[in-house]
DNA sequence: AAGTAATAGAGAAATTTTTCTTTAATAAAA
DNA sequence: TTTTATTAAAGAAAAATTTCTCTATTACTT
């Protein structure tokens, strides 16, 4: 069969979920006052092949030197630019208990592009409450919010059960993306970007190779 | 160059990554009195390919049934055996703020085998609280309670700077894995087992899918 | 009772991702 | 100045993972 929606010389996600951490580790050395780096040093500190680390920035158009590597202030500029982490994205996100909370006070995700306008909750002792000076909402005002302050992300920390629920109005409500942080699946139109976020496949991984190791002993 | 601490015939780390869904779909199953769930059933909940399913699960000893699918009861019985889950790991969480503090109020931690004992900071005003009946020692205890407990695994929720200083002395008190979820990459000796789990990897990548869609327009 | 459709499972093929190899450039050392 | 060592980059090869194909089985329909 034939896959017309086939992605054209798209970038491999692994290469993706990777170059956050060279961003990161970029900027502490930016910080630190460093010009250079190579990818010997950024393989060190990842812990992965030198030539992935090379392979996965030629993605970009940074371009490094030989013998010196690449320039700390062009990874940083490039990178952000090229994962989006430059241009504010608004979002929204319903279910303000613990783990929403601790999203709300994470100020990573601000610096990487990601602005958490609202917050929307259903327990009443919630609604009204500013978390990180993030308004928490009743989510029935969350479809006028939405439209008013263009938001297209959604994030769902409300429990599992209530995932598809929550789901369904996000994509009733104009939402282009949702990120997932319940353990549940939930089922949207084809065009609408999920990305779950489990704990538990880290979980299972560590214990993995905790047993991997006994059986070896 | 020879490989000699290659596994051999090792489970697929994607596949380890499914697993805990598969798990979780089939207890929801269970809890509604399903008694048989086929490859099918499971891909469609987890948006991908039926025979992924089947290849995944031939990695455990449960076998289906041609027409029917495999039994719920199995699924759940043998992936939670497979995963580590049906046996208690104990943890020491270091680092109480809001990302340690939801973890600690995260119950499916406990469900799949994780068993936080204790949590550490070096704020005083946080140690000797209790987080969801978890008490908040100071980091200087770590050791002794680590040996009297039988720590295995280490959780890392400092901020980023910390997170060497931290992952160095969880090595030095005989932690055997840890769970780093700072965006920093730690370094430790090769026989300790490193999970990093960042956030900004998910972020990254509904980016480049909302960016891709926006070329595409 | 016969036919049909859904499914597990095994193996092959295709695809994706990582690692290896080679080349050219160049900074640093001799 | 010459040599050496380090590096980026491109392409090839290898490894890992996913998808496809085929077969056998069997529940359900006619
Ligand atoms: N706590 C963690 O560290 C953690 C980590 C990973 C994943 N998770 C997952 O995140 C989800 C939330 O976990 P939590 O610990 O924050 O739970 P929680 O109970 O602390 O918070 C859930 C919040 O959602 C609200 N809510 C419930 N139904 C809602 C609805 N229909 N609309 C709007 N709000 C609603 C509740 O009032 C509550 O405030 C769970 O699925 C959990 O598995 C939690
Ligand atoms: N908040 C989130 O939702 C979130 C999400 C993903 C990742 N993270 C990451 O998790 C880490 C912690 O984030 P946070 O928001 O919980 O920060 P936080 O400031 O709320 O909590 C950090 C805690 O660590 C303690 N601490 C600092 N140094 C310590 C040390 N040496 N030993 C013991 N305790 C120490 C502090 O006293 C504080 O209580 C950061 O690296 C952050 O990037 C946070």
């Amino acid at each position: 069969m034939v896959q017309y929606s086939k992605k054209i010389q798209a970038v491999p996600e692994p290469t993706i979920r990777r170059m956050p951490s060279y961003l990161a580790f970029a900027e502490g050395l930016m910080r630190k006052g460093q010009q250079f780096v190579s990818s010997t040093q950024i393989a060190n500190y990842m812990n992965i092949d030198p030539t992935q680390v090379t392979k996965d920035l030629s993605y970009t158009k940074i371009v490094g030197k030989t013998r010196v590597g690449y320039e700390v202030k062009a990874i940083v500029e490039v990178l952000s630019d090229f994962l989006g982490f430059s241009v504010m994205d608004n979002a929204f996100l319903v279910g303000a208990g613990s783990l929403g909370s601790a999203l709300l006070h994470d100020s990573g995700l601000n610096h990487f592009g990601l602005k958490i306008e609202a917050a929307f909750d259903i327990n009443p002792s919630t609604i009204g409450r500013k978390i990180n000076d993030v308004e928490v909402f009743h989510i029935d005002q969350f479809r006028d919010l939405a439209q008013e302050l263009n938001v297209i992300m959604g994030i769902i920390t409300v429990p599992a059960e209530n995932a598809q629920t929550v789901a369904d109005l996000m994509v009733a409500w104009g939402i282009k993306a949702i990120w997932n942080f319940t353990p549940a699946r939930i089922k949207v139109p084809d065009d609408i970007i999920v990305q779950n976020t489990t704990l538990y496949s880290n979980l299972a991984i560590i214990f993995n190779k905790l047993h991997q190791e006994k059986r070896e002993e």
